[in-house]
DNA sequence: TGTACATCAGTGAACGCGCGTTCACTGATGTAC
DNA sequence: TGTACATCAGTGAACGCGCGTTCACTGATGTAC
């Protein structure tokens, strides 16, 4: 496992080898480090073992290296709210709370990520793949949502879009004020995550469904 | 009020005479135009016409002028959360609508200030002036909650605190992923605020609050 | 009212630095025959 | 199997640029008397 060159070897040719994952992984050590504003392709380069100049045999600039790590956070991410979700079993209910849990879980776990998710200052339509790997993640959230809502009786059912936005909205923004794995945290006198599953509680009961 | 060299006008003598003011205000339309991360000390200072070395003597650094602008920020979003909220008057539950409408309406208004609160990356900690200024903000919120919890039977009263990071987190979430002034904005099939004011109100039934 | 002086806000030149980007190039790799 | 060649990933030097920060300085302002 270690002839890739990528894997903490040193570079033995005169060619890397696997410089596109080096320098997403570089990318992603200088965002944890310093913020999605303070990494520079030239840094990135450097951090790879590689002159200023080969990034660009790759990435077109450095918002195209950043989108591509923000897209590959969302493949991540999509793949964690799906884990969690279970496909809503036993319990939709509870489903829906694990996905909870794993989303606040995603952004203690992978802060840099997740800034390049949220936070790059990116903008997301000028990124096909990026959107669509956005849109996936949410597309999981919004079958949670309609299996729970199918659970509640027709006369009352809400749309599920409002509620996957309400629920994503709600975790981003817990997310972004009290569970991210930087420094610019807020204090919580709670777990974030029992935050989140007492508000999906209360709002669950305020559409009507039954606990447990 | 045009004698004020900061309104506007030409500087006249050796001494600006308001170039605390002018940074900021530079401060502000460069975040509006390139981020939080895309401003740069000597950039606010050539568009308050002085010298690069000039804002040293009215700042640290390039971060205490940031949250300068961010302390000024939360001042004024208090202010109009403190309007919205109308201590509650006639209604508490209206209030609170009407706190969570102003906030979004800051967030899309004032998208440089949000972004300086939000999003700069500072740690709030290390500037004390701005962590009262934040408190302060949220203090309006906790009290309109404390107001709302109060009209709830006391049997299923929940903790106000609880209420107002609930709140909190939704409007942020919402502010940040759909309702922000600037080309980060995600798009959505309806108004921001009106996705805001369904959230509490569900969330209010679910806490069993009485309509209307 | 006038003068001498202290204070301090802003100057402008200078420094070293790292950035983004380009360029002609080099050498490793893979493939056609 | 061997050779010639095309491809292309990475080199390294170079460029102009703007940044943060320092420094001795200058000149405007306010105040004591």
């Amino acid at each position: 496992m270690s002839w890739n060159p990528s894997d903490g070897g040193k570079r033995r040719g005169y060619h890397h080898g696997n410089l596109r994952e080096a320098l997403v992984d570089a990318a992603l050590r200088l965002i944890a480090e310093k913020g999605p504003a303070g990494f520079t392709f030239a840094e990135a380069a450097r951090a790879a073992g590689v002159s200023p100049a080969a990034p660009y045999r790759h990435f077109r600039d450095r918002d195209a290296l950043m989108a591509d790590v923000a897209k590959r956070g969302f493949d991540d991410f999509t793949a964690r709210l799906k884990a969690g979700w279970g496909e809503g079993r036993p319990q939709p209910i509870a489903g829906l709370q694990r996905l909870g849990t794993a989303y606040l879980a995603y952004a203690r776990e992978q802060p840099a990520s997740y800034a390049a998710m949220f936070e790059s200052g990116l903008c997301i339509g000028e990124y096909p793949d990026l959107s669509a790997a956005s849109e996936a993640a949410f597309a999981i959230l919004r079958t949670a949502c309609e299996t729970v809502a199918a659970t509640l009786p027709a006369s009352s059912r809400p749309p599920a879009l409002m509620m996957a936005l309400h629920i994503w909205s709600l975790s981003h923004g817990i997310a972004s004020l009290f569970a991210r794995g930087d420094r610019a945290r807020r204090p919580l006198p709670m777990e974030p995550a029992d935050l989140l599953e007492a508000a999906v509680l209360i709002y669950l009961d305020g559409l009507g469904a039954k606990r447990g």
